[in-house]
RNA sequence: GCCCGGAUGGCGAAAUCGGCAGACGCAGCGGACUUAAAAUCCGCAGACCCUAACCGGUCGUGGGGGUUCAAGUCCCCCUCCGGGCACCA
């Protein structure tokens, strides 16, 4: 079509979409035509894009993007993702490195079961459908991906491997099973992760309350890995400092100490002395012996104030208040009420904000310490998964147990002071916490200070058996076990003889049935399939049920990225040398979004699979870089807020190279981005300037590629130098800062250059041997950001080998140099003029330049120069009086 | 409440190590080409003051202070926006 062959006056472009014509000696870019005929010839080069066996000569390099989910079309977001990686495995090839670049499909999860309700498609089939479809848009704007590698994680070949990674948790005790209160959506009719859960609300559906159910689920043991996941942060120095104080946060380590408080007796109480108001309630003696001996565990960060301690405060669902509860009527309704609440809060996702009430027990504890005569409370803002579900409550140096302390007038006793004021000082101001405090009226550990004091009574507390230091995670076990269809299946069995059974390796994959009823009610959908859920027992051969569960989708993606690897292995989830070539993944790049639950769960299973010899890293991903969000009119593109841009309509409108581009050029590739489609118009102008300096002068370029010499005409010379400074801002741009946005307004510069040079270009002040190297380069330079034009220039300028495997040109310092430099220069710090100085200018000559300057000669006259500030090749400031 | 980001022309942004604030682009204005339009090319463009016009001057990077010959950049205080965590004991 384009006659590249001919590309001079009298070339005329035929296109299908946007009509092209000869206008005189114009040729137009027309985008839709050039990328039609790139995206036919590279869908012809299967293996123009694949990454070279481990034996290669070349240094690797693994750059990897978050795996789409196929909902059946790109975003923005995608575009942006991808554009990103996209650069920079084009921009890898072409330092020289061997480029493993694939792409892949987290192909399990709801959407497919909603879109089957409502189209009565299988999810099978929409699932498959949506891949094919975005498989051509991603070919279609060009990405450069080693499909031979593809994954899809809802296929048997890939989600096999996920049943055999439970098993190996399962006989490592990293999978077990356990009834628990879960997170419930509802409307995803499934459990949630804690991950899963954000601000008391599904993340997926944004005004669903989580409700809190009872199930017996399975868990991954990802609690044993929480000191690692923690510690080896640091060794993350290629990720954004965000990124890991999320995770950090996340982790939620906290040091302290468990003490244990004796219960007093039931029956000892004098009947005075009981919770007023109690009614007749008669203390069984059964239940009288349960109480006799107990032990109230509670966990506390300031062991160091538990002479402070006035009361305990326990969660309303505590295993003890329950027994409270159960010969007390009128407590059991109090703790309801609080339980409510608690409840209430969790669901509303403002924890933080509920009232604080509680309940006198009517029972006592010692504190360990000092003997001291405790109440026993029930309150709602004690939570019974963290810590022991128990504290201590020291009104006077805890914010939370002081303002309970004041609504229910409990007693507050001052046991620490400010370290620098000393005891004289008298009593702080209620409440003090700080920690840089001095102990008092706290027996032998009195004038200790707080970090000491905490030492010595964790080791007072183990020596007498009531205690000890611990440390405290907020995270918990992984909940992976999803009540819905459209999942790996859970590979368990239940045999009524020998209970839990896990599936016998040799008969993976437990396939997902294909015939299965969706609905949105009533448990596992798999439930309801006899044929799948009747099964015999591998032990004993008797009758055994299949657990009907499926794996949350998370589990595919925790370790998709080895997969690639080897993506064909049958025989394991990939070869431990290929994995061991390519790892750890040089670059990863995604929405922030994913900087707790992807990222956390894909270092916990690197960490599982090298406890089992599978691997020899601790980290799988080197770098990572989190990509900001696309936005349009102030916020997140979204289907809600109706300002969704289709990538589709910007390609059609301007072509993939200019959407592309656009996308990299507007922001810096970590800020949030502003879409305004007269922007991508811009990007297109350009490329069309671009396209028709090289069509008018590709000519030239052609003849002179054989070189020749090059003479040293002014013009000349500034473009060189303009064209090495061009291309050593985007060497170090790749290096480091990642700022394409100005890597892109650094060619569009060079171009400006060149087309205001045209007269001269065309008077020929500028060899052809240089023309030709300039054209070359900047081909060069483009080909990252918009490959379709890069390729097409290439072969417009007589280029015969393979654009991908071309050496990134390389800057030469000494042409890069400005002969003449500007150097600024101020008076008391203001801009009073400009000099223009050799660049090898000594200080001396630049500070007689600046001195000598008609106008600052004219300004200093009659004054006393008290200074002369010079920075070499920077500026001059001149102080006077 | 705690922890991260961010705030610069009409808009997206640039200024990488304390050294000419606003590169590059969008929108806008003026001009050339054209019968006309589109496309393209050339030029102008932070605000204010002075001027007939040039010349020139003052102010200006969310607000207030400070350090410095010099601050968008460093220090202290504050406001607003975005994100994460949150009765975590």
């Amino acid at each position: 079509m384009a006659t590249i062959e001919n590309s001079g006056a009298a070339t005329a472009v035929k296109g299908d979409a946007a009509p092209a014509c000869t206008l005189g000696q114009e040729v137009r870019y027309n985008p839709a035509e050039i990328e039609a005929r790139w995206t036919e010839r590279w869908a012809e080069q299967p293996d123009l894009y694949a990454a070279e066996p481990a034996s290669s000569a070349k240094p690797k390099y693994y750059v990897l993007e978050m795996l789409p989910y196929p909902s059946g079309v790109l975003h923005m977001g995608h575009v942006r993702n991808y554009s990103i990686g996209d650069a920079l495995a084009r921009y890898m090839w072409m330092q020289g490195y061997n480029v493993l670049h694939p792409m892949g499909w987290d192909a399990f999860g709801l959407p497919a079961e909603n879109a089957a309700l409502k189209n009565n498609t299988p999810p099978r089939e929409w699932t498959l459908k949506n891949i094919a479809a975005m498989k051509v848009q991603m070919n279609r704007i060009g990405f450069s991906y080693d499909w031979r590698n593809e994954i899809t994680t809802c296929l048997p070949d890939y989600y096999r491997w996920n049943q055999w990674f439970f098993l190996k948790m399962f006989e490592r005790g990293l999978a077990y099973r356990k009834k628990s209160k879960v997170n419930w959506c509802p409307q995803c009719a499934t459990v949630l992760a804690n991950e899963q859960v954000v601000g008391g609300c599904c993340w997926r559906h944004e005004e669903q309350l989580v409700e809190q159910r009872d199930l017996e689920q399975w868990f991954l043991r990802i609690t044993n890995y929480a000191q690692e996941l923690l510690d080896d942060l640091s060794k993350l120095g290629g990720w954004p400092e965000k990124v890991r104080t999320m995770q950090r946060n996340w982790i939620g380590r906290s040091e302290g100490a468990e003490i244990e408080f004796e219960l007093e007796d039931w029956t000892d109480v004098p009947e005075d002395e009981k919770r007023p108001n109690r009614g007749t309630a008669i203390l069984p003696a059964s239940n009288a012996a349960k109480g006799m001996g107990k032990r109230i565990a509670v966990f506390t960060t300031r062991v160091d104030t538990i002479f402070g301690a006035t009361s305990l405060q326990l969660a309303p669902e505590h295993p003890l208040v329950k027994q409270m509860c159960a010969i007390d009527a009128e407590l059991e309704r109090a703790v309801e009420a609080l339980r409510e609440q608690q409840k209430k809060a969790r669901e509303s996702g403002d924890v933080g904000a509920i009232e604080k009430h509680g309940v006198f027990t009517g029972h006592y504890a010692f504190n360990p310490f000092n003997g001291e005569r405790l109440p026993v409370w029930v309150a709602n803002y004690i939570l019974l998964d963290y810590g022991t579900g128990a504290i201590m409550s020291v009104p006077a140096h805890d914010d939370r147990d002081y303002e309970f302390a004041k609504k229910y007038g409990l007693e507050m006793k001052v046991v620490i002071l400010p370290r620098r004021s000393g005891e004289a000082e008298g009593e702080p101001l209620l409440p003090f916490t700080s920690e840089d405090s001095l102990l008092i009226n706290s027996g032998d550990f009195s004038s200790l200070g707080s970090e000491e004091a905490k030492r010595k009574m964790a080791a007072f507390a183990e020596e007498h058996g009531f205690g000890k230091a611990t440390v405290t995670f907020r995270l918990k076990d992984w909940g992976v076990s999803r009540q819905r269809y459209w999942g790996t299946p859970i590979p368990m069995l239940y045999c009524e003889k020998d209970g839990i059974v896990p599936v016998p390796e040799s008969e993976l994959p437990v396939l997902l049935p294909d015939q299965v009823a969706i609905t949105q009610q009533g448990g596992s959908p798999l439930g309801r399939i006899p044929a799948f859920v009747n099964t015999t027992c591998p032990k004993c051969g008797g009758k055994a049920r299949r657990e009907t569960d499926t794996m949350d989708t998370f589990v595919d993606s925790s370790w998709y990225f080895y997969r690639y690897t080897d993506a064909h292995n049958d025989q394991a989830p990939f070869a431990a040398e290929k994995v061991a070539y390519w790892f750890p993944i040089d670059q990863y790049i995604g929405g922030v979004e994913h900087a707790i639950l992807h990222l956390i769960y894909s270092r916990f299973w690197t960490k599982v699979m090298r406890d089992m010899g599978l691997i020899g890293i601790d980290e799988p991903v080197e770098r990572q870089f989190a990509q900001g969000m696309v936005i349009k009119n102030g916020a997140k593109m979204s289907k809600s807020k109706g300002n969704v841009v289709s990538p589709d309509e910007m390609i059609a409108r301007y072509g993939a190279d200019a959407t592309r581009m656009y996308s990299l050029f507007a922001a810096p590739p970590d800020r949030d981005l502003d879409w305004q489609e007269d922007g991508v118009a811009g990007i297109s102008r350009f490329l069309a300037r671009v396209y028709r300096f090289a069509m008018k002068h590709g000519e030239r370029a052609r003849a002179g590629a054989g070189a020749g010499p090059t003479s040293a005409t002014p013009t000349t010379q500034a473009l060189l130098r303009k064209l090495h400074q061009t291309i050593r801002k985007i060497t170090e741009d790749f290096a480091g800062r990642w700022h394409f946005n100005t890597c892109i307004a650094a060619i569009m510069e060079l171009v400006n250059a060149l087309t205001a040079a045209e007269p001269q270009i065309a008077a020929g002040a500028v060899p052809d041997a240089v023309l030709a190297e300039i054209l070359r380069s900047l081909t060069l330079l483009l080909a990252p950001f918009a490959p379709y034009l890069a390729f097409e220039l290439w072969e417009s300028i007589g280029q015969t080998d393979n654009l991908l495997r071309a050496p990134w040109p390389k800057f030469d310092e000494a042409l890069a140099k400005e002969e003449q430099i500007e150097i600024p220069v101020q008076i008391n710090g203001k801009l009073r003029s400009v000099v223009c100085v050799d660049s090898e200018a000594t200080e001396e000559q630049i500070r007689d330049a600046a001195l000598s300057e008609e106008k600052i000669a004219a300004l200093t006259a009659g004054k006393e120069v008290v200074r002369v500030i010079l920075v070499p090749r920077k500026l001059v400031n001149i102080v006077v009086k």
